[in-house]
DNA sequence: GAGTGGTCTAGACCACTCG
DNA sequence: GAGTGGTCTAGACCACTCC
């Protein structure tokens, strides 16, 4: 036991995950009823509920109705992590943020582009590419396709100095999305902008967003050498 | 309103998630309190509290006693990945799964491994490294240190056909961890056993596991070219 | 100090599955 | 069919913060 007086669900919980942990209970074992935790603990089964729930997020354990709850053979299978948002990311290092916009062109999106799209046929998109800074140090390359219906004249004009993802999220309404991760080598252009070698492995975020069941905007973030994320479990 | 009769809780985050992709309910802005929607929604506040906290938990809501609940100004900053259990990883794709031990010996870590691992004196740990196939092709190479302490001779000779990870699962608990993805480039080794051009840009998940404060093992992921994770939200 | 979300309870019924 | 987790309720008190 970790402490008599306790019976919140976070207490209840860690007493969960000790046991786990422990192999007290045993990876693939069935573990006590939701009922007989509560009485054990001393709290009602609500409260053993929202525990066990929390792990079970958490990919520590594998519960059905009926059949009960189990340790599953391999835990700890997910992994939330914080996609950053670039410019607090940035600041949050300590360095100065600055944004450069490199291009901004209507034009018809490579096929690549076009798929994750959605788009069948060929149609022209805003293309942004644009340079985050670190400092002086180039950080992350943001190349971004917008639907053209979204921006009118007025807007394109703000892409100059700001980034297009503060654009969107105060301007265009989502539903859902997709984010993949990564790698790419450098090609001429990239490293150019990057102020990398040629070649070099590059960590890549791609995030597409959809209103509905049409796609608004796709990004590809490519980071300079260096970069990686990290998450605890 | 979605639909009159529902009152889940899943049902009331629904009708929350449009009203905040409708902008309904703006970036940056309080929306009503729990006691209020619970009225609207001919609900318990109990049930509201469940579906306010799961959006919050996605990072879609940000909620603060006394302050009330707000929409972000950057939303959707978390996402959830299944980290890939190799061999089920492969299995799901389609197809066959195979293991290869490539090479195993006591020895003393580099510095980076050592400074992963957390430990400051010099001294030797098990290096295992194998790899795993999709069919005939190699996928991913797990290179791996474990604290020899955790491993006699006997689980040693397990280590030729079984993957370390799986060996792990079932023998050794853990308490935390941590996960990392990067990116890398082949170096002539890594490209010969993957089978692909040296440089290649590889992408790399690097975990650390712990029992208590002790680091027990640390292992580097490299998956083949083309190789890329996936969640959405 | 006061108001909001955070949590707990006891009880109830439902839904999914397994034997 | 029966047993387990999933969910809902009404009410209560607490803890954190903002004014």
């Amino acid at each position: 036991m970790t402490d008599e007086k306790q019976k919140s669900w976070q207490s209840v919980k860690e007493e969960a995950l000790a046991r786990i942990h422990s192999r007290r209970w045993k990876p693939g074992q069935l573990i006590p009823f939701e009922a007989d935790l509560a009485e054990e603990f001393g709290c009602s089964r609500s409260t053993v509920n929202r525990a066990l729930r929390a792990l079970a997020d958490e990919g520590l354990l594998d519960r059905r109705r009926k059949a009960g709850t189990r340790v599953p053979l391999y835990p700890a299978r997910k992994a939330t992590l914080s996609v950053p948002v670039i410019r607090e990311d940035i600041i949050a290092k300590g360095y100065d943020y600055s944004y450069s916009l490199v291009s901004l062109e209507a034009e018809v999106p490579p096929t690549d582009v076009a798929v994750r799209l959605g788009w069948t046929a060929a149609r022209q998109g805003l293309h942004i590419v644009g340079l985050h800074f670190a400092n002086t140090s180039p950080y992350v390359i943001e190349d971004r396709w917008i639907d053209q219906n979204l921006a009118d004249s007025s807007d394109v004009e703000a892409f100059s100095n700001l980034s297009p993802n503060e654009w969107l999220v105060t301007h265009v309404p989502f539903t859902a999305g997709t984010i993949a991760f990564s790698s790419l080598n450098a090609d001429t252009q990239t490293a150019r902008l990057l102020d990398c070698p040629s070649g070099a492995a590059l960590f890549v975020i791609e995030r597409t967003t959809r209103n509905n069941r049409r796609s608004i905007t796709t990004v590809r973030l490519i980071f300079a050498p260096g970069y990686q994320i990290e998450t605890s479990i």
